[in-house]
DNA sequence: ACTACACTGCACCGTGTAGTGTAGTTCGCG
DNA sequence: CGCGAACTACACTACACGGTGCAGTGTAGT
C-alpha cells in the first residue's frame, strides 16, 4: 500500500531483468540464452527487456557491470570483516583462509567472478574493452592494498602489492576453479583443503623474514 | 608420386578441417563459428565436413582431443629440453623461467591451453565429461612428476606433486593469462617479468630448506 | 571403357531467435 | 471519469545457421 508501490517501479523491473540475465548467461552462456528466456525468467515481457536495454549486447554489458560491482562489494566487505584487525602473525593463516572461504562461498554461485571474466572474452570479444572497464581489476587492487597493509605491519614482505594480490588469487581461487570448475564451494569438501594449501604456499612465499621461523608444515 | 600423395589423402583433409575449426573456435568461440566458415577456411566443402565428423558437436570434441594431445606433447618435449638435467640449485630459477617462457611461446597462439579449458565449459557443458577425458589433467601430471624429481634431487620440498604443479602453473601461466588475456606471449614485453616473478614466488614457497639460503632479492 | 571413390557445389528445409510494431490492459493521478 | 504512462501479448520480419540430398566432376585402378 504505502511502501514503494507506485507502479511496479522501473528499478525493480530493471534489476529483475538483470538478475535473470545474469543467471542465464552464467549457466548457459551468452549465445545459448535467448532474450525470450531472459524475459520469461524475469517475469517480464520481451518488449520490456528491449525497452530497458536497447539490444542483447547492451544487456550483456549491463550484467557485466552489475556483477562487477557486486563482486567488488563482497570482497571489500569480506576484507573488512575478516582481515581488518589481524596483527598477530600466528593468526594470519587462519584469517586468510577464512577470507578466501567466505569469498568462495558468499558469491551467489561462487565462481561468479571467474565466469565474469570468461564472459568478457567469450561473450563477444568486442566490449568497450578494459581501458574503459577498471571494474575487472578492482578486486585485485583491493586485496593488494590489504596485503600492503600487512607488509607495513611487518607481517609480510611485499615489494609489489598488485603482483602479490595476483599471486594470492591465483594460488587460492585460481587453483580451485581450474581444478573443480564451477562447483559451488559451499558444499564441496575438496575446496577447503585446496584453499588452505594455497594460503600456506602464499605465506611461504610472502611471509616476512623478520617474523616467525619457517616452521614447515 | 611415392611420398603420400595418393589423392589429397583423407588424413590431410581431416587435419585441415581440424586446424581451421581450432582457429575459429579459439578466436570466435564455438557458437559464433559457423560450419560454413570452418569449411571455407579449410578449403573444403561443407558437405565434406559433415562426412568426416557427423555434426558440429563431434567436431568440437575432435578439436578438443587434438589440442589436448598437442599441448601435452609440447609440454613433455619442453620439459625434456629445458628441465631434464638441472642439478644445481643456482640453475633452477633460470631453467624454470626458460621452461615457462617456451611453453608460453611455443603454443601456436600461446594460450591454447587456457582457451581449451574455457571451451570445455563454454562449448556446451555436456561433453562426455572429465572422467572420460584425462587429457585435460595430463599437463599438470607431467609437470608434477618433474617437480617430484627435483624434490628427490634435494632441490625442492614437495609433499604433494600434483598440488605443487597446480601452484606452479597458477603462478606463471595463470597470472599471465588472467592479467594479459590471450596476448601472444612471444612479443609482449610484459610477459617475461610476470613469469620471472611467478617462478620466484614458487621457489620461495617450494625451495628445499636444505639448499641455498633464502637470499631475498 | 567402366567402376569406385572422394569431393564439390548448390539448392533446400526447418528452426531458433534478434528485433520491431502495435493494439490492448492496468493503474495511479488529477 | 478520463488521461497518460508502464507493460503485456502477440504477430510478424529478417536472417543465420545446422543439417541433408543430390547431381556432377576429376582421378585412380582394373
Amino acid at each position: 500500500m504505502s511502501t514503494a508501490k507506485t507502479r511496479a517501479g522501473s528499478a525493480e523491473k530493471r534489476s529483475a531483468i538483470l538478475t535473470a540475465a545474469r543467471e542465464l548467461f552464467l549457466t548457459d552462456g551468452f549465445d545459448r540464452s535467448s532474450v525470450d528466456a531472459v524475459a520469461a525468467r524475469a517475469g517480464v515481457s520481451k518488449r520490456t527487456v528491449y525497452d530497458y536495454f536497447g539490444d542483447k549486447q547492451t544487456l550483456l554489458e549491463a550484467v557485466f557491470d552489475a556483477v562487477g560491482q557486486s563482486v567488488l562489494g563482497t570482497i571489500r566487505r569480506t576484507i573488512d570483516d575478516t582481515l581488518h584487525d589481524v596483527t598477530d602473525p600466528a593468526e594470519l593463516e587462519s584469517a586468510l583462509v577464512t577470507f578466501s572461504m567466505r569469498i568462495a562461498t558468499d558469491m551467489l554461485d561462487s565462481t561468479e567472478y571467474a565466469t565474469l571474466q570468461r564472459l568478457d572474452r567469450t561473450g563477444s570479444g568486442h566490449l568497450p574493452h578494459h581501458d574503459d572497464r577498471p571494474l575487472t581489476d578492482a578486486p585485485e587492487e583491493a586485496i593488494g592494498e590489504r596485503l600492503a597493509a600487512f607488509a607495513r605491519a611487518g607481517l609480510l614482505d611485499v615489494p609489489d602489492a598488485r603482483l602479490a594480490a595476483d599471486h594470492f588469487i591465483a594460488l587460492t581461487f585460481g587453483v580451485t576453479i581450474s581444478r573443480l570448475g564451477s562447483a559451488n564451494a559451499a558444499e564441496d569438501p575438496r575446496v577447503r583443503p585446496l584453499v588452505v594449501e594455497g594460503v600456506r604456499a602464499f605465506l611461504r612465499a610472502y611471509r616476512s623474514t623478520r617474523s616467525s621461523r619457517p616452521r614447515r608444515r
